[in-house]
DNA sequence: TATCACTCTCACGTGAACGTAAGGGTTGAT
DNA sequence: ATCAACCCTTACGTTCACGTGAGAGTGATA
C-alpha cells in the first residue's frame, strides 16, 4: 500500500521554500549536525528528501518547546548512541516527560504573571479619576493620596522617575 | 505616618547583592537608561536607595513578561515624554494591557504544545512493547508495522537518523 | 555555447545580555 | 599610615541563531 515514492530529491532553495527557512538556516543546521543532506550532486549541490522536511518541522517544534539548538544535538547524539530501539524511545520519553514538566512549571509562570498584570491594571484604572489636567509631579499622590492606602503593585512601583536628566 | 527613613543609601555592591544580580549588570542596566544611581560619592562610588531596589525588581518583572531591556528603555522614554500623570498611567495601562494579550497567546500555544507532548508521550508509550532485544534497525518498522497505522506525530517522527555518520 | 538562476564555501557582522579581566583609585577600620 | 575590601572606567570576550556579502562554480535552458 504505501508507495516508496521516487527519491523526490530537491536541492536547498526548494527545501527552504517549503520549510520556511532560509538557506543560511539550513547550512547552519547541517553545521551542527542537526540536518544532513540525503547526498549531493556530482558538482557539489546538496539533495534532500520529504524527511528533511519533517526534520525540520520537528527542529522547530523543539525550538518552540525552548530548547536550543546545541540542545537539540545533544540529544540528537544520545540518540545516536541508543543501543536498541526501545532504549532510544525510553530516552525519547523521558526526554519529553522532562519537557512536559517544565513547559507546565513555565504555564504557572504566565497564569501568575498574567495575574500581576491584571492586578496593575486594576490598580491603574484608578489612576483615571485623576483630572487630565494634574501635573506629572502632582499626581506623585498617587499611591499616598489618590489611590487611598492601596499599595502600588511591583508592575507599577518601578516606573517612579526620580532621576535629575536620564537622556542619553 | 509614613516615616522619611534616614537616607539608606547602599553603594553597588550591597544593591547587587540585595537584588541577586552582579554588579556588570548594574553598570549594564545604568548603560542603558535604566537605572540611575541617586547620586555618588565624592570618591565617585555609586549610591543607591530602596527605589533602586524596587525598579531592578521591576525591570526583572518585565524581563519575565518577554521584554527586552532595549524595549524597556524605550518604554521608559516614553513615559518621560508624558505630559501628565494620568497619560502616563494610560500608556502603562496600554502597555500592559497588550502585554496580557501577548501573555495569553503564549499561553495558548504552551497549552498546545503540551497536549502535543502528551501525544508524543502516548505514542511512545506503545513503543515498549518491543522487545529490548530488538536492533535499533529492526524497529525501524516501528509506525508501519508494530504500531499498526498509527501516524507517528511530529514530535517523534524527526528524529530518524538515516545519515552515513553525523558525527562532528 | 552562452546565459542566468542557483548553489558552493569561506568568513565577518549582529544584537541581546551580560562575563571577565586590566589597571587603576576609594573607604574606613586598625 | 596602612591595608584589605570595595569600587572605578575601559574594553574586549561569549553564546545563540542566524544575516550578509564575496568570489567562484554548477545546472538547465535557449
Amino acid at each position: 500500500m504505501s508507495e516508496v515514492a521516487a527519491p523526490n530529491l530537491m536541492r536547498i532553495g526548494a527545501l527552504a521554500d517549503k520549510a520556511g527557512r532560509t538557506q543560511r538556516t539550513l547550512h547552519f543546521y547541517e553545521e551542527l549536525g542537526l540536518l544532513t543532506p540525503v547526498g549531493r550532486t556530482k558538482g557539489g549541490f546538496r539533495l534532500y528528501d520529504q524527511d528533511s522536511l519533517v526534520r525540520i518541522h520537528w527542529i522547530t517544534r523543539l525550538q518552540d518547546l525552548g530548547f536550543s539548538l546545541p540542545d537539540i544535538r545533544e540529544f540528537l547524539v544520545a540518540l545516536r548512541s541508543a543501543q536498541s530501539a526501545p532504549e532510544m524511545m525510553k530516552s525519547l520519553q523521558a526526554f519529553y516527560a522532562q519537557k512536559r514538566l517544565d513547559t507546565q512549571s513555565m504555564l504557572a509562570r504566565l497564569q501568575a504573571l498574567d495575574e500581576e498584570l491584571v492586578t496593575a491594571l486594576d490598580y491603574l484604572s484608578g489612576c483615571h479619576t485623576c483630572a487630565p489636567a494634574t501635573e506629572k509631579s502632582a499626581c506623585s499622590g498617587c499611591e499616598t493620596g489618590g489611590h487611598a492606602d492601596i499599595v502600588a503593585p511591583p508592575l507599577v512601583a518601578g516606573v517612579h522617575d526620580r532621576s535629575p536628566s536620564m537622556d542619553l
